[in-house]
DNA sequence: ACCAAAACTGACCAAACGGTCAACTTGTTT
DNA sequence: AAACAAGTTGACCGTTTGGTCAGTTTTGGT
């Protein structure tokens, strides 16, 4: 999706906001996000400074002005890009897959997310938290058209008799909150486990917890065994 | 616990900070955590001004520093309340008590704390979330070896087949984070379910979820109906 | 009524902040 | 190699920030 960069169009000559442009614009563009990830991670949105963000960067304060206007613009586009990655997590919520092996496989990726990209997760934590003022609109739209999808999914299975009767979108609310602590409170994981960072250890048992108290809490029944839908990974 | 205050006592002149002092400096202190709390958990650290937080207090900025001296100061004074209540959310876990009667006493008391006291949460989340900086020697000493202890009851459950073999520290993540998500991304909840305010009704069907997915995720065996143990609510 | 301690306040300050700009260098096209 | 756009940079600016302070009012014990 987006726009394909069309060599022959007159670019703007003032600082350009789309995501197009040159070999250099975008890797340094790529590149002052990937800073700005962890240091808005780090500090929060108010608490980080252009001067921090530009020295993590490894370049002149002036320099992310030309690429992104704003301190604001800068965190919008580091939020969007973030959204694109939560979203497609949840390509593996399908009608037809059954729910033991879709909710893993959404599980997995969850938290291949949270080991992944921690930072990415605590951004978009810290923005909701605050109550989301840069993604109001795209909350009680987008995202609340995405949920309501995926609940008649899981509806769907309940009226097969797949699983137990429970609420889709509150077991979606504690699927991501116990998916994304282990990136949002990996400090506090990390103090009470004594360990030095959360290794593949850490997320195994984290997946083992999450797998038990999802299937078994909701009642998933064992499938028939096509196993062909079984193991295959979530997209993403 | 803290000591008494002892009228005799030569204060000192200069700005005290323990929780000691006349009718007026008590409440005056108490109504700017308050605020301060709300300003905190919406904005973050770096976010609040000292400007808002003495808006939102009704008092002149100056007030505020005559009585916490520093922004920073102010800050670990909220953070240290906020901490002594989440400890005490805890007390549920007894090795006497049956994880049928113990964990839905837990559950409850930590899903009040995200009903009523939603900014303190929101305070706590947003520390954490950045590192815990006034929090790390807390984390990594104090909750760790509280943990530990409660790792040890639920342990003791398990030997005694009250429940499946699971590690209790991933449950106990996956139960902070369940609960408090209620909480800390109410926004985000509110968008998706499309109400003004998460009411009675979200709470109860939030709390059937939790007692869903970790009673019988965790297979815990009903328990020989001492009623005495059942209904009892858990202290706070 | 008296008075010292406590509480309160508006005005002020140095530092840090986000943002701008003109001058300069590098890259790209023809 | 000329010509123009894209990229880079240090110096600078108006504002906001956390914090201070001298001076005033209120409180509470005697």
């Amino acid at each position: 999706m987006g726009n394909l960069y069309k060599t022959t169009a007159k670019r703007r000559s003032v600082v350009p906001q789309e995501v197009v442009g040159g070999r250099i614009r975008q890797s340094s563009m790529q590149h002052i996000l990937a800073a700005a990830e962890r240091i808005f991670a780090q500090a929060g949105f108010g608490g980080a400074t252009m001067a921090e963000l530009a020295a993590a960067a490894g370049l002149p304060k002036a320099n992310l002005h030309y690429y992104f206007g704003t301190k604001e613009k800068l965190y919008r586009a580091l939020l969007e890009g973030i959204l694109a990655l939560w979203l497609d997590a949840a390509d593996c919520i399908v009608p037809e897959r059954h729910p033991q092996a879709a909710l893993p496989a959404y599980i997995r990726a969850k938290l291949a997310l949270s080991r992944d990209r921690p930072y990415a997760s605590k951004v978009f934590a810290n923005e909701v938290l605050h109550g989301a003022p840069h993604l109001r609109s795209y909350l009680g739209l987008e995202l609340r058209r995405r949920v309501d999808s995926k609940a008649v999914v899981i509806e769907g299975w309940i009226a097969r008799g797949w699983m137990d009767d429970v609420d889709p979108r509150h077991l979606l609310f504690i699927l991501w909150a116990a998916t994304q602590t282990y990136a949002d409170f990996e400090t506090q994981i990390r103090a009470v486990l004594g360990v030095a960072a959360l290794g593949a250890a850490e997320f195994a048992a984290a997946e083992e917890m999450v797998m038990r108290l999802v299937l078994k809490g909701c009642g998933v029944r064992p499938m028939a065994s096509e196993a062909a839908q079984g193991e295959r990974i979530c997209p993403s």
